[in-house]
DNA sequence: CTGAAAGCGCTTACAG
DNA sequence: CTGAAAGCGCTTACAG
C-alpha cells in the first residue's frame, strides 16, 4: 500500500500540486480558490487517506515541529512527570517531542545533542549535567530556541526555568529547626550543579541563622549512581553508636535518597520521627504511604515543564524574541506530613 | 551560523557531492576512493562540523530511524521503566524515539498513530488502548513494524510482548490462600484489556482450585483514571462494617491502585497484615518504604522494552521475516515482602 | 575511481 | 485564480 502524497491528488483532480498544496494548508481563500474545487480537494484527500510527509515538508521549510528533550532519567518519576508535561504541552501545540536520557553523563549529553541537531529539532528543553557547559554554550550559539530545566549554568546567558532551591532547602531546614532538631545532617548528591549547590547553602544558611553550628562532616555527597550501600554507610556513620547519637535529622535532597534512606534507617531498627526526623526533595508515591509520611519540598513540576515548552514555542512564532533571555524561578511549597515529629 | 551541507564539503575541496557522500557514509573502500581523499574529506568534514540532515536522508531513502512509542503514561514509573529501556535499546541502534502518552485514550492514541504515520517513523511500539482494535489493524496492514507491549487484542495477527497474567494472579492470590486468607478481594481496572482479564481470571482460578468461593462482589473495577476517593470507596464497600469483616485480603492489579489502596486502608486505621493483606502487581519504590512492605508481582519490564526494540529492528533488518509473528509471553516473579502475613 | 543528474515529497516565489 | 519550476540536502543508479 503505497501512501498517497500530494501529488496522487493532484492527477486524481486534474489540478496542480500547488492547488493541492494550498487548500490543504488552509490557504484556499488567500488565493482565491473556488470553494468547489476546494471541497473536491478535501473529498479526495480524505478518501485517499491522504497523510502529510512531514518530513518532505521538514526539509523544506526547515521546520520539524519537533522538540528535543534531555533529561536525567525518563524511568524517574521526577522526570516522568516533567515529561509528561512536555509532552502533552508541545502536542497541543503540534509539537511532536524525542526523550533522551543522559544518565547525568556530559559523553551521553553530547551524543544526544549531536543527533538531535541532525535530527534538526526546532528546539531543545535540557536539563543539563555537569560538565556540559560547552555543548550549552555551542547550542545557545547557534540560535536555535532553548530552555534549561531543573539547573542551569549562572555563567552562560541562556533561559532557564528552576526553583528557588536556596529558599526550599532553608524552609525545609527551619522546619526541623523549629522542631526542636539540633544535629542536622543533609544527605546529598555531587552533582557540582547549582540546584544541589543552593540547596546545601540554604541548609547551612538556616542553621547559622539558628546560630546552629554547621558540621561538614554531616553533608554527605554521594555520587548521582548511588546504591541501596552507598546510601546505607552514609546513614550509618551519621548515625553513629548507638546510645551517642551524632544526628537526630536528615534533609534528603532528592527522592531517590530518601526513599533509599528511609529503607535504610529502617532497616537498622530506627524509628521515623523518634529516632530520627527526615524531610525530602520532591514528592513521589512512596512518601504517601511510608511508615511515617515524609514531610517534602514539593517542586511545580507540571508547571516547569509547561512553561519550558511555552517559552520554545515563543521564541519559534516571535524569532525577534531570541535574546530576550528568561530566567524564571518559581516557587516550591513544603508539605508537611509525619516525619519531622511534632 | 548556517549549517555546513554535503556540498559544501564538495566544495570546499573541489570534488563531487557523490564522493563526499560515499566516503563519509564509510563506502569509501567499496567505491575504491583514495585514501589521501578519504582522510581530506574527513578531515573538512569535521572542520566544518558537519552534521548530516538526517530529515533530508529521511525523504531520499524512507528511513528516518525513529521509533514511535505509545503507551499510557510516562509519568507513570511502569511505563517509564519501560520506556527508558526502549530509549536506550533504540540508541544502540542509531533509533531515536518520539513518547506519546495516551491515556488509555483510543481518541489519543488514534491521533498520536497519525502523528507518527506522518513523522514516517520506521516501526511502532505500542501499548494500545482498549478500542483501538481497527487503529492496530490499519497499522498491521500498512507492514511497517509494529510491536504490541503489556497487552494486545487476542483477534489480531500481530507481534506482541507481554508476561504470563493469568500465571501471575494465580501464584498470588495462591498465596494469600497458603497464608490462611479465605476472603480474597480483587481491585482492578476496568480497562477490558487482555492483561487485566487475565489476571482477574488468574485470581479466580486460585479461588476455585482451593474450593474457595468466587464472589463477583468481592470484585472491583474501577475507572482508569480513578482518584484516591474511587479506591477508598471500594475499599470501604468490601470492608463492610468493623467486627464484620467482609474480606481479609485484596488483590491489587496495578501499583497505582494499590498505593492509592494502602493509603485508603492505613487512614481507616486498618493494619497491614493483620487486619487486611495486600499483594499487589508491580513493583515501585513506595512498596519497600511501606509501612508493611508490599508483597508484589515483578514483572520483567526492561526486557519486555528491550526485546520490543528487538523484534522492531530484526524487522527492519529482515523485511523479508515480517511475517513472522513473534508472540512472547515472558515469566513474572512474586517479591515476598510482609504484607500477606506469614 | 569520479561526477552529473534524478528524485524523495513537499512549499513557495514567480509568471501569466 | 492556477500552474510550471526551483530547491530543501541527501543517496544512488548510471555513465564514462
Amino acid at each position: 500500500m503505497k501512501k498517497t502524497s500530494l501529488s496522487d491528488i493532484a492527477k486524481h483532480l486534474g489540478v496542480s500540486k500547488t492547488l493541492v498544496s494550498f487548500v490543504l494548508n488552509g490557504k484556499g481563500k488567500e488565493f482565491r480558490i473556488s470553494d468547489e474545487i476546494c471541497k473536491k480537494v478535501l473529498e479526495v484527500a480524505k478518501e485517499l487517506n491522504y497523510q502529510p510527509n512531514r518530513i518532505a515538508q521538514g526539509l523544506r521549510t526547515g521546520k520539524t515541529n519537533t522538540i528535543g528533550l534531555i533529561i536525567a532519567d525518563i524511568a524517574n518519576p521526577f522526570f516522568g512527570i516533567l515529561g509528561r508535561e512536555i509532552e502533552q504541552e508541545a502536542a497541543r501545540f503540534g509539537y511532536r517531542v524525542i526523550f533522551c536520557s543522559s544518565d547525568e553523563n556530559p559523553e551521553k549529553s553530547k551524543q544526544q545533542i549531536a543527533m538531535l541537531q541532525q535530527s534538526q529539532v526546532d528546539g531543545y528543553i535540557i536539563s543539563p549535567p555537569k560538565k556540559s557547559e560547552d555543548q550549552i554554550r555551542s547550542l545557545v550559539k547557534s540560535h536555535i530556541p532553548l530552555v534549561l530545566i531543573d539547573r542551569y549554568f549562572p555563567e552562560i546567558e541562556c533561559n532557564h526555568i528552576s526553583v528557588d532551591n536556596f529558599d526550599a532547602a532553608y524552609k525545609a531546614t527551619n522546619h526541623l529547626i523549629a522542631l526542636g532538631h539540633k544535629k542536622i545532617a543533609n544527605i546529598t548528591v555531587n552533582l557540582d550543579l547549582v540546584n544541589m549547590i543552593e540547596r546545601t547553602e540554604g541548609y547551612k544558611k538556616a542553621l547559622l541563622d539558628a546560630s546552629l553550628p554547621v558540621d561538614e562532616s554531616l553533608i554527605k555527597e554521594l555520587p548521582f549512581s548511588h546504591d541501596n550501600k552507598d546510601v546505607a554507610r552514609a546513614i550509618k556513620e551519621l548515625v553513629g553508636k548507638p546510645g551517642n547519637k551524632k544526628v537526630d535529622a536528615i534533609l534528603f535532597a532528592t527522592s531517590k535518597l530518601g526513599i533509599n534512606g528511609i529503607e535504610s534507617i529502617t532497616a537498622m531498627g530506627l524509628k521515623i520521627p523518634d529516632d530520627i526526623a527526615v524531610v525530602s526533595f520532591d514528592n513521589p508515591d512512596a512518601y504517601k504511604i511510608c511508615i511515617s509520611p515524609v514531610t517534602v519540598v514539593n517542586q511545580p513540576l507540571k508547571e516547569i515543564g509547561k512553561t519550558a515548552v511555552q517559552v520554545i514555542i515563543n521564541e519559534l512564532k516571535h524569532p525577534d524574541n531570541i535574546h530576550k533571555i528568561q530566567k524564571i524561578t518559581l516557587k516550591t511549597d513544603l508539605i508537611i506530613r509525619k516525619s519531622c515529629g511534632s
